[in-house]
DNA sequence: TGATAACTGCAAAGAATTTGCAATAATACT
DNA sequence: AGTATTATTGCAAATTCTTTGCAGTTATCA
């Protein structure tokens, strides 16, 4: 993963830190996507010095990079972001009781969009499905 | 509907005002959801003397209300308001060139929920399904 | 008409995110 | 290895959307 990432910023002229590396790192320890907040707690208890401007910046070269994904999910007012590197196309369901975050590996919405471009005559680049509910342990 | 609305507020106590009829009226007028900010403007075009945080007042008490439904679209950053009175659920396809909005009527989603919930343990509440694309001036 | 709340406007606070700029550090070149 | 170049960082401050506090205004009911 470095190795690509390292390969990705030189071909922008972009350079390798310490704090990107670290970023990266958060992130590809945790199974469910992390908002720059977050990252940024994470990082302070294991001693890494970095701002939170620099969690921006960073998660936005990755995500330029194609490396890692933003997600917007709803009633959280906040943007979350996942490792993307060779995982499938995937949605999510999110706990209204604990906030939790499951991804669901289904969709079932290709079909869909054909039919939706017929109809409204757009040109379908994009969709978002989410899920909100209880959790086992919050029911 | 003024004639629901003063019902529903007079059994929250509540009371019906200048500033409710008209943020109300211009809800009425459109067809596609608007922000608050968007309503402000409108209001203030029809000389309406309204502050943009008495919009969001009226927003939400609409919306406890059940007359208006709050949305979230992806890439906004903003929510909006749409008159739910009488309208079935659907959902929405957001232009990424003008983003203009357009309804979705169908919902292909009831059959995905009790799958979900079978797979995740979770019981659904809700979901949100949304696509962006180009529309037709836009492509 | 007057009393009692609810409602409004204004200013200011909040939260997430972005921007400007000088100091710092990674890279390339010698 | 040493140095010049230029990307990156940290800090402060700005932005955007939304919410809150409070005193003045207005709808409602006796």
């Amino acid at each position: 993963m470095i190795g690509k990432l390292i390969e990705g910023l030189r071909a922008t002229g972009r350079r390798l830190t310490r704090t990107r590396r670290a970023v990266l790192r958060v992130l590809e320890g945790n199974q469910y996507p992390l908002s720059a907040s977050e990252l940024y707690e994470r990082l302070q208890k294991e001693k890494v010095s970095i701002d939170l401007v620099t969690v921006y910046r960073t998660l936005t070269v990755l995500k330029e990079l194609g490396f890692v994904s933003q997600l917007e999910l709803h009633h959280e007012g906040q943007f979350r972001y996942e490792i993307r590197q060779g995982r499938k196309h995937h949605h999510h369901i999110r706990c209204q009781g604990c906030g939790r975050i499951v991804d669901l590996l289904l969709c079932p919405l290709k079909k869909l969009t054909s039919l939706i471009e017929k109809e409204t005559q757009f040109v379908v680049n994009e969709h978002t499905l989410e899920f909100g509910g209880l959790c086992p342990k919050c029911q």
